[in-house]
DNA sequence: ATAACTTACGATGTACGTAATGATA
DNA sequence: TATCATTACGTACATCGTAAGTTAT
């Protein structure tokens, strides 16, 4: 149960190939033959069926455990690391699209006001991704947003010992085409949506909104950016409908071939922002923080 | 990060000692010395403080993490190795002592009266190494027992993916000397106890003491073992109270120089009783823990 | 026939043990 | 000075690459 092995075996069974596996990792697929040869050997069973390539029952267990095994390798290598680290004047943000909302980006801007030699690098991400990035110490900080019942916490991928706080809560509108039925209404439920079209995209996760709306939600148009105004526009000329936190559509309603954000009254739901960190670096990186958490 | 040089690392740490550590891996001093390098010059910063052999503060961060880490890899190898195990006649329990109840011993001989060929090989352990047990395979089931609000899971150490079914709730009740002012009560309250000595066991554990009654409650005897009758002789002789689960503390309270059981009012607690389990083998490990579950 | 995985084998590098060296109480 | 960790060095083993072999499409 090397990790080295482990990695190698994770990539094949992702790629379904072991040239590609190899090329991928610098090795020739000889030695990729032979590593999992070797981790087939230490545990004595058949991971990988070859040709074509794809794992046994025994192979898919082991996958299972080993993407989080790895991740939390990298994150305790990270987090040993970072006692060590400088003092840092620059601090790496990870957050995904919807997080940098309104409050959040007039915290941030207080924060720097506070801190002149404080430097900020913000990168977005998908949500999956932003758990590892920061447990790995790729991202100091991170902002998670998502969909959750008003003070519970966000449903986050377990990526190790990890420090969340809440950061924003604000209402949840259902974005609707100005000439959609519902649209005007002052709040709607989400069961009277039960048969809408639904956008698919990561802006508001299909698995979240399968948790909400329902199994076999008939899809709209699938959007796989993450671009808020393109989503609106989209929602705009009926491709679907989507949820949305309030501050990120405009309001005026009114205007010709916009959208129309009705709040969503039940069930109780919220738009989350979660601020996220491992051990924090010596530096300016506990500032931002509180200033953050408000 | 090689698991090998981190399990040494963690024994080195352990015994705070090089030569201890290698006796017992079974490796030379000189081999040690050349692992616990490596790691330090992988991660690029010292670990280990030499003479007297302690962490450095980096070391500690490493220890915190490397312990999990190496049990989860454990426990990974142990499921997957289940996968492909024989069905088992044998199946192997751990509990923690107040785990086998009444109701559970009922459910047991109910299962094994349902299937003749079922075998149960019962184990007694410590709470803390309960969940490691099972994720590592060492055992099929576990049974814990411990203190919680009513419904609420106990708070087990994480030992990686584990299914907890509860099994029973009952009373909580303290233990209190015959003679006790409070004795003969129908309930109370742990505030009206802050002030009383207490008796630390790990039946017990003081932990969970200190969150429930508070920080610094006044040390009684200190008992090491784990026997039931043996902690109630101790209460009777005025060593100190001890929390338990109802149906541990014999009925009639009445009898000379015994204890007397009075129910704990307030806070809502209840003694609780979880069943874990990682994969099951396939057999009557299934059948069991049904039966278990009621 | 060909693309893809496996096996054979030689070169390189890693890891351990023995033994000598160095440091600390 | 005795104990304990480190360093030096030789050996054994593991790992990788090249290249030949095997197998399924």
């Amino acid at each position: 149960m090397d990790p080295h092995l482990l990695t190698t075996f994770v990539t094949v069974a992702r790629h379904g190939s072991f040239s590609a596996a190899a090329a991928e990792l610098g090795y020739t697929q000889s030695a990729i033959s032979q590593q999992v040869a070797a981790l087939e050997a230490d545990l004595g069973l058949a991971l990988l069926r070859r040709r074509p390539v794809e794992p046994t029952p025994a192979g898919r267990r082991l996958l299972e455990h080993a993407e989080p095994l790895l991740l939390r390798l990298r994150a305790a290598r990270a987090d040993v690391l970072r006692t060590a680290a400088e003092p840092r004047h620059l601090l790496r943000l990870a957050a995904t699209p919807l997080a940098v909302n309104p409050v959040v980006a007039a915290r941030l801007a207080e924060a720097r006001a506070r801190q002149p030699r404080l430097e900020i690098r913000l990168r977005m991400c998908r949500a999956e991704r932003l758990a590892a990035l920061v447990a790995e110490g790729r991202a100091d900080l991170g902002l998670a947003d998502g969909i959750a019942a008003p003070s519970d916490p966000l449903r986050l991928p377990d990526a190790g010992p990890m420090t969340t706080t809440g950061v924003t809560e604000e209402d949840l509108v259902v974005a609707l085409p100005a000439g959609h039925p519902l649209a005007g209404r002052a709040s709607l439920r989400l069961a009277d949506l039960i048969d809408a079209r639904w956008l698919r995209t990561p802006l508001c996760p299909p698995a979240r909104l399968r948790d909400l709306v329902g199994e076999g939600f008939p899809a709209g148009l699938e959007y796989e950016g993450d671009d808020v105004r393109t989503a609106l526009n989209l929602a705009a000329a009926g491709h679907g409908l989507t949820l949305l936190p309030a501050s990120a559509v405009p309001a005026g309603g009114g205007g010709g071939g916009g959208v129309c954000a009705v709040p969503v009254a039940a069930p109780r739901l919220v738009h989350r922002v979660e601020l996220l960190h491992a051990a924090l670096p010596p530096g300016a990186a506990a500032d931002l923080v509180a200033a953050l958490s408000g």
